[in-house]
RNA sequence: GUCCCCAUCGUCUAGCCAGGUCCAGGACACCGGCCUUUCACGCCGGCGACACGGGUUCAAAUCCCGUUGGGGACGCCA
């Protein structure tokens, strides 16, 4: 049975007076000391994903109280990254750095209730302490020097969470269901800083009351974290959300992904030529599924998504799935779409100046190619230069001397009948091949090289009617040239 | 070290909650074949897993316990 209800129309659907259920809303808090990672995309897909599957709100929330290390350009990224995967947020960004008097007020409420107190230990101090517990095989937990002191606020002091000595705290999780921990293995948390600026726990607990979220879907790195949090949520008399901790997402190593694995954030995608939907697909089918189906529209995505499908493994992100799926996308990419994606690849390989209705003619017989649009710029290449480059290998072995009089002959007849009907075109050469008392791979080849450089390409008879007479005619001459010498 | 979590093919997973229909299904990768003017696409086939040990049961991948292994957390980072 779930807590909430399977279905909650969206806004304005219901008579909010029969409706008594708290609307749906998730959240994503990123801090800006980064790019967004492979695993923050997934948690941000997860949390719209199930806000939108129940009509709910998605809230994006900045987490800049680190103020050493957040910076705007990290935010500018993010946003540009949920942007491109299309992961758009009813409310926000809102930033934490703008919330300091609410902060500074919940701690103030904290300490006059003696659910906190001030704390005058310096870092040294504790890291001392904690490096001798560590010794000693314990725990490193704080060890409550100042907790009975009543000491008042002083220079470089900190308020900690006075938190309780004995009992234990059950939360149930969505995905990993009931999960319980001792009050003795929790510490007394710092929540305001030194530096004014209140910690990571106070901070996002005020947060998740004052913007009203009902489901906090985080990653498994945050299951310590609940039950602190759980006790902050009480010591300020508030409700709680229900938590749901998804698995890790691993390097193939399946140690935690970090950058050491290469490519993970999520904008070294778009430049690697992948389409957003494929990276949405490969992200959600990352401990998520529904049954075998492995291809999901977004719509699909949000009609079947649900925290009960989400696997409680970590699973190790594979990008040869990522490379299959996007290669299905670009095969049934529309021709335009891919055309207007396409001008950063080309560029990367010099192509600034092409013929538009040559790109899209070329498309159709390319999107089965490539499996990323970096491929794809490839592949297009020797349709859009005037001059494809030679493959030096290619050209020794299909456009020497003794390959002259068939392509002059290939030439004769593209000459007398033109390209603009391939298959009065195929069938002479193969008539061609036939007279000849060679294979028409024979004619093929040399012919392929000739007009695109490569062995390699789309059948040849598609190839010169994109390219049209001119171009075909001017690449046979220049081949011919080539293998007279 | 302490606490928490996890455990099905190399990888992502279905199945597990409501035990039998599973000598475990799908997908990616890999291998072979077909198609074929090249390269792809497509199609067909192959390889390949219930970590281990107990227990419960007529019956366990599915339930329980333990072991082992892995991961995560132990910050005036989030």
């Amino acid at each position: 049975m779930r807590p909430w209800p399977a279905r909650i129309p969206g806004k304005g659907i219901m008579d909010k007076a029969t409706d008594n259920t708290p609307r749906v809303r998730t959240r994503f808090p990123p801090s800006p000391t980064g790019a967004l990672h492979l695993g923050g995309a997934r948690t941000a897909l997860f949390n719209w994903l199930f806000a939108r599957h129940h009509g709910g709100d998605f809230v994006l929330r900045l987490e800049d109280t680190d103020r050493k290390r957040s910076k705007d350009e990290h935010v500018q990224g993010i946003l540009a990254a949920m942007d491109w995967l299309g992961l758009d947020y009813d409310e926000g960004p809102h930033y934490q750095t703008k919330r300091l008097e609410r902060y500074r007020q919940a701690i103030d409420q904290m300490l006059e209730h003696g659910r906190a107190y001030w704390c005058h230990c310096s870092p040294e101090e504790l890291t001392k302490k904690r490096e001798a517990a560590m010794a000693v095989g314990g725990k490193p937990m704080y060890d409550g020097a100042c907790r009975d002191k009543n000491l008042g606020p002083a220079p470089g002091a900190v308020v900690r969470y006075k938190g309780p000595r004995s009992g234990s705290t059950t939360f149930k999780d969505l995905v990993k269901g009931p999960i319980t921990f001792d009050h003795k293995e929790l510490d007394d948390l710092i929540i305001l800083r030194s530096d004014g600026w209140p910690t990571y726990h106070l901070a996002v607990v005020v947060d998740d009351i004052d913007m009203g979220i009902s489901h906090v879907i985080r990653g498994d790195d945050h299951v310590n974290n609940t039950p602190r949090q759980i006790l902050l949520y009480q010591a300020l008399d508030a409700e709680l959300p229900q938590f749901a901790h998804v698995p890790m997402i691993l390097g193939p190593d399946k140690t935690k992904l970090s950058k050491r694995h290469g490519a993970t954030a999520v904008m070294d995608y778009l430049d690697l030529g992948y389409l957003p939907e494929a990276m949405i697909n490969a992200l959600a089918r990352l401990g998520w599924s529904h049954g075998d189906q492995e291809k999901f529209s977004r719509q699909e995505l949000i009609d079947y998504f649900d925290l009960n499908s989400v696997g409680r493994s970590a699973a190790v992100f594979d990008t040869d799935r990522l490379l299959h799926l996007n290669q299905r996308y670009i095969q049934e990419s529309d021709p335009a779409r891919l055309a207007a994606l396409l001008p950063p690849f080309l560029a990367a390989r010099g192509i600034t100046d092409y013929d538009q209705a040559v790109l899209l003619a070329c498309l159709p017989e390319l999107t089965p190619r490539a499996k990323t649009l970096v491929e794809l710029a490839d592949w297009a290449e020797p349709f859009l230069v005037d001059e494809p480059a030679m493959d030096p290998k290619a050209v020794k072995k299909f456009l020497g001397p003794e390959r002259v009089p068939v392509l002059e002959r290939v030439r004769a007849l593209v000459e007398a009948k033109g390209v603009d009907h391939p298959q009065e075109l195929e069938q002479d050469i193969k008539s061609l091949a036939g007279e000849l008392g060679v294979k028409l791979g024979e004619v093929a080849q040399p012919v392929r090289v000739a007009l695109t450089g490569r062995t390699f390409s789309p059948g040849i008879f598609e190839v010169m009617g994109i390219l049209g007479d001119g171009r075909v005619m001017a690449r046979l001459n220049r081949a011919l040239t080539l293998a007279s010498k």
